[in-house]
DNA sequence: TTGGATAAACAACAACTGTTGTAAAATTTA
DNA sequence: TAAATTTTACAACAGTTGTTGTTTATCCAA
């Protein structure tokens, strides 16, 4: 992965930033599928060939900013300084949906590329944070196929939230699809 | 979506034949993205304009060769036919499980693309399919949620089992998968 | 401060994509 | 049977991709 960003040649590290910042500029002007690897050079002010020094193609450059973004939410909330409760659990379906209301995903033929990539990355920084919080609980118990279970239904119930015509209320919602994930969850629960 | 094929132009239908046959070739030869449209059509022996007048590009092509192919598995099994019961429920459990491992689905970096385009034409199917079976129970209750829940539960552990460094036996696996589906779906289990 | 190392710019290349208008071939319809 | 329609082939076009070797600019370390 990529070093850590105190240790970077300063040019790498503006460069990379000019390609995120434009990239992100581009998303909200159009469509992931639209954007080219030339418009985010030419948007950057930076040559083709140093984009591919950076990212392998727009793909990588999509899945990195989705896990950044991501993240983001996650460490605003501290949920990865957490272990694994209820409310926790809570707290990230509800995390879920609204970066996936706020990404704008929808099914239009244009975003055929957008969201296979985000469910992708979501899905596995989930699955990281949860098998992170199992792994705490001091339960004598693989986490993989709890963990696994939990990440997809809670990318699935996402998914389907955001995508919902008529959408209802969130925290309603999550009342309904909390039960259907922490069902499988229980075995971690602490007793208090 | 197509026309049925009995009243395509034969035309249309050998093309359509060329072209599947082609990439299915293929497939068994390289992988998924190293495939151009340019080697299926020149493999079909047509002209890659003709390509574009049947499908809008590669993807289109290889979601509409996975539904197909799961599509098969389901009706070889006779699941479309069926109702919701744990039995049957395993038995989807372990067709999407060998469906994937015969597919050869892998995290390769040459198979980026494919894998999404597969979960997303296997688990459309299988919420389909769930849902007709749930429909079927004669139960009040929306069968959206649950339906969505145990779809993508089927495929997270589908994929986890398929990705296996070293997979354990389908048949164990699937007792310790099963009852972490079938828990949400219990309401609509038929009162005997 | 200077030389070495690294990052970025550049031009060029081959290959592929997606599309279009026209022509030929094949099928359908009357 | 012949005309109409549809399908396929074709060539051409503009655009993008991914890569490469060379040059220039920038940073780091001694």
């Amino acid at each position: 992965m990529l070093p850590t960003e105190e240790k970077l040649d300063p040019r790498v590290k503006r460069t990379r930033g000019l390609i995120l910042q434009s990239f992100g500029d581009l998303l909200a002007e159009k469509s992931f599928d639209a954007i080219s690897v030339q418009d985010v050079a030419e948007k950057a002010q930076i040559n083709r060939a140093t984009f591919y020094a950076h990212f392998e193609d727009k793909y990588a450059l999509l899945d990195h900013s989705i896990r950044q973004g991501f993240m983001q939410e996650i460490e605003n909330r501290m949920l990865n300084a957490c272990h694994y409760t209820p409310d926790n659990l809570r707290t990230l379906i509800i995390t879920v949906c609204e970066f996936l209301a706020q990404l704008g995903t929808d099914c239009a033929q244009s975003q055929r590329q957008f969201e296979p990539l985000v469910e992708k990355q979501v899905k596995l920084q989930v699955y990281e944070l949860l098998t992170l919080w199992l792994s705490k609980m001091n339960v004598n118990i693989s986490t993989e196929i709890p963990a696994t279970v939990a990440a997809w239904a809670i990318y699935g119930l996402a998914s389907y939230w955001s995508h919902s015509k008529k959408r209802p209320a969130l925290e309603k919602f999550v009342d309904q699809a909390l039960p259907l994930v922490s069902v499988n969850l229980e075995q971690f629960a602490q007793v208090a």
